[in-house]
Formats: structure tokens, C-alpha cells, sequence
RNA sequence: GCGAGUGUAGCCAAGUGGUUAAGGCUCCGGUUUGUGGUACCGGCAUUCGUGGGUUCGAUUCCCAUCAUUCGCCCCA
């Protein structure tokens, strides 16, 4: 065992049992997300790493510690952690603000974060996401949003919870953090490290700390009075009056978390995830929300937008597992010229078809077809001389035979 | 970066300080050289993640190391 090479730490080989899960949320995806009108994109997996820095925000846990950065010819590269940076970029640099608002695209695709491994969280990892670029009004939230619940939808959950929060704009949001961290100033010396750091380097993520000493401290009145207080502007909230208005009119169940925050720098406004109850600790299938200064911050013309991502192997986990199915036929013979150009007769006549490449002895090759195949052709030396195939349907045991061309009929009707 | 659990075959898994390390699934071959999937027989770990230590002797006890799982952090 000393030498063997292994798959490297946090990744994971997508092996055949479990390929048509990952078909069906792919086919999915190109199914519902085309229904709205959004527009597949393919971006490069790894960017020049100041579009991360720029984008993510340099003061993110996933820009400061768990890039995979490297250099090339003098240049920092950077395989990508999320998706919608190097989708702005494109967006910018393919002059997409030209074509008439709004603009729709959507990705799937792995992405890569040097991480610790746990449960639903990988190093190498997938995401399908989409992105609505031009629209500022609370419509584009929405319908995102009613884009993802009804993807999940289309995979069999429907029971997935939908959480929504508005950060407001940066002002708001400026004033809530002076607001939060002016009411736990004289409690600094009781919280936990970690929210020590928080205080510092991200306010907003203190109220979900899950230490019971910190717990009690923000359940103090005179700071619960500033976390439940409506910060946001007029402006914003009439935004988000009206984002929750679209989804109770479409039937979107929702609910309001006030302490939800997204990690990523770039959001304003508008921010929702879905959660399930059934991932364990990484409990999110679905994130995103609101950005409008993104496309401005990397250089393009001032854009709004809105999107989000799933993490697809989280999705995996909870859609139910797809029943292998078996091939149409499999060819019996001794005679295995014979066999090979039957079986491309019928594969041509769009049946899935395998044949014995390996000499072995009829009743094994029987066998093998019994297990994989839904139909056995037996193709032996009287068959071949009357122009004839013997088949066999391997749930019933009644077998037939039949003309050569009407074999591939014979099975099309006999399946169905 | 921090904390805890687990490493016996492709998979599941029993086991004990002492001759050849149970069993099941899968796979391969045979009983059956033109009729299967259910039966029966046989094959598949010179070795228990790796290195070192204790011991007459270690898969079993100790230490280290690596891998993996779960949790913290963070996120999809």
C-alpha cells in the first residue's frame, strides 16, 4: 500500500453509480434555467488571483486563506473559489453591457477552496449558479430566487426553507455595524476569541457565534434592540418590502433571519440561502443575493445585479438515488464477427447494445446478459445461416426468432 | 489553524499477546462446451495504513507518522 496514489485531500471521484444523479441535476439545470431565459457561460478555472482579491474581497476567509494561488510567468493565478467573479469579468470583458437588459447567464462547473474536509464541504467541490445582470428593481430578485426553489423543485425537494435578509446599501450597512459594535463595546472582554476577531473583521457574522457565553450576552435587551432594529434606509426597505411581496404572490414560503450575513464582500441589499435540515453542519444547499457595485468595483460600467450558487454534491445528498438501468441487449454467440456487426445494426437503430469481447463460453455470455441486458440475441450458426436471431426476453424467459432486420422492432416493442 | 473518532481485501466486516487472520457481497472458474439470473464446488489478504518500541513472540500493548471521518472556523 506504501506507494499507492490516492485522490488528493477534499476531493472525490464521481463514480458511474452515482453519474446519472449528476446528469439529472445537470439536464435540470439547462431545462428550468433556459425556462427564464438564462444563457449557459464557461469561464476559464483559473483567473488572475487580483480578480478574487477585487471581487470576493480581500478581507474574506476565502480570499485570505483558502486559495489555491500560483505563478506562471510572472503572473498570480488562481483557481477559482466561486463563480461569480470570473462571470463579471466575462460580462465586462465580452462588452455585455451593450446587449439590451437584462442579461441572464447561468454556469455549473468545480470550484476550489483549501479547506479542512468535513461533511459537504470538499476542497474540490461543484457549484450551478446563475447570474441576472442590468435589472435593479426587486422583480430580478425574485425571479432568481423562484428560479432556484423551482430547480430544487424540478430534483424532488420541495421542502427546503428559504431564509432572506436585506444588508441594505453600504451605508446601511456602515451604520449597523457602528450601531452593533457600539452596544457590545463594554462587553468586548467577555466574548469568545473568535468573536473577538469578529468584532474587528466582520461584525454582522457575532450574532451567529454558537458559544453559549456569547449567546447570552447578545440576548441582553439593549443589544437585541439594536439587532431587531430596521437599519436599512427608506430606499432599501421599500426594495425589500417589495422583493417579499413578489415571492408571498408566488407562493415562495419564506422566512425572515436578521442574522443571516453572507461571507462574500460584494453583497448588498437583498441576501437569501435554502437550507436542509438533513447535511449535517454545512447545512446550506443554496446562497446568494444582491451585488450592484461588483461590476463598477472590477472595472466595468456600473451595473446592477443579482445571483446565487448551489453547491452541487450537497444537492446530491439529498435527491434520491437513481435506479441503474439495464441495456437494451446482449448479444450470445460464438461467432464474434458476427456479433459485432449485429450489434452495430441495432445500435444504429438506436438501442443500446453490448456483445462478449472476450471469447468466453455461451452459457457465461448468457449470464452476463441476464445481468446487465434486458433482451438476449442469440446469434448462433443456424441463425446465421437462415439470416435469423433468436430473442430471448430475459424477464419472461420466452424466447423467439425472428428475421435478422425485425430484431431491433422486436425489442423497441417487447420494452415497452 | 484547533478539537475528537476511526484505519483488517474492490465493498461490508469478525477476531485474538502464540501453529495456516472468520464470515458475507462483488469478481473469476467449474458442475453444465446452445439457454441465464435462484443451487452446489473451488479461487481471490505470505498479512491487519506506515515506521519504530515493549516482548521469546504483536494485527492485538505503547509512541510517532500518514490517511480518513466528524466538529470548530468558514462556506455552497
Amino acid at each position: 500500500m506504501a506507494n499507492k496514489i490516492t485522490a488528493p485531500k477534499g476531493t472525490k471521484d464521481i463514480l458511474p453509480q452515482d453519474a446519472a444523479q449528476w446528469q439529472l441535476m445537470e439536464a435540470q439545470a439547462l431545462e428550468i434555467f433556459s425556462k427564464y431565459g438564462y444563457k449557459e457561460i464557461r469561464t476559464p478555472i483559473f483567473e488572475a488571483t487580483e480578480l478574487f482579491a477585487r471581487g470576493v474581497g480581500d478581507t474574506t476567509d476565502i480570499v485570505n486563506k483558502e486559495m489555491y494561488t500560483f505563478e506562471k510567468s510572472d503572473r498570480s493565478l488562481t483557481l477559482r473559489p466561486e463563480n461569480t467573479a470570473g462571470v463579471v469579468r466575462a460580462y465586462i470583458e465580452n462588452g455585455m453591457s451593450r446587449i439590451s437588459p437584462p442579461v441572464k447567464l447561468w454556469y455549473k462547473g468545480p470550484m476550489f477552496r483549501y479547506e479542512r474536509p468535513q461533511a459537504g464541504r470538499q476542497r474540490q467541490f461543484h457549484q450551478v449558479g446563475v447570474e441576472l445582470f442590468g435589472i435593479k428593481e426587486a422583480a430580478a430578485d425574485a425571479e432568481v430566487i423562484v428560479v432556484a426553489t423551482n430547480y430544487l423543485k424540478s430534483l424532488g425537494l420541495n421542502d427546503l426553507e428559504v431564509e432572506l435578509n436585506s444588508l441594505g446599501c453600504p451605508d446601511c450597512r456602515e451604520n449597523f455595524k457602528t450601531a452593533l459594535k457600539k452596544s457590545l463595546e463594554s462587553e468586548l472582554d467577555e466574548l469568545c476569541e473568535d468573536c473577538k476577531n469578529r468584532y474587528e473583521k466582520n461584525p454582522l457574522r457575532l450574532l451567529d457565534c454558537k458559544v453559549p457565553t456569547c449567546n447570552a450576552i447578545f440576548a441582553q435587551p439593549q443589544i437585541q434592540e439594536v439587532v431587531q432594529s430596521d437599519f436599512i434606509c427608506d430606499e432599501c426597505s421599500v426594495h425589500f418590502e417589495e422583493v417579499k411581496s413578489y415571492l408571498s404572490n408566488m407562493s415562495v414560503k419564506y422566512s425572515i433571519n436578521k442574522l443571516m450575513v453572507r461571507g462574500l464582500d460584494y453583497y448588498n441589499r437583498t441576501v437569501f440561502e435554502i437550507k436542509s435540515n438533513n447535511l449535517g453542519s454545512q447545512n446550506a444547499v443554496c446562497g446568494g443575493g444582491r451585488y450592484d457595485s461588483l461590476v463598477a468595483n472590477l472595472g466595468g460600467e456600473s451595473t446592477p445585479a443579482v445571483g446565487w450558487a448551489m453547491g452541487m454534491e450537497r444537492i446530491n445528498s439529498l435527491i434520491k438515488s437513481v435506479e441503474p438501468v439495464k441495456i437494451d441487449a446482449y448479444i450470445v454467440s460464438d461467432t464474434s464477427v458476427e456479433a459485432f456487426k449485429l450489434a452495430e445494426e441495432l445500435r444504429a437503430a438506436g438501442l443500446s447494445v453490448e456483445i462478449d469481447l472476450s471469447s468466453k463460453k455461451f452459457t457465461k455470455q448468457l449470464e452476463k446478459a441476464a445481468k446487465t441486458a434486458n433482451f438476449a440475441l442469440i446469434l448462433g450458426e443456424d441463425e446465421i445461416k437462415n439470416n435469423s436471431v433468436a430473442v430471448k426476453n430475459l424477464d419472461t424467459g420466452k424466447q423467439e426468432t425472428v428475421n435478422r432486420k425485425d430484431a431491433s422492432e422486436r425489442i423497441k416493442i417487447g420494452a415497452s
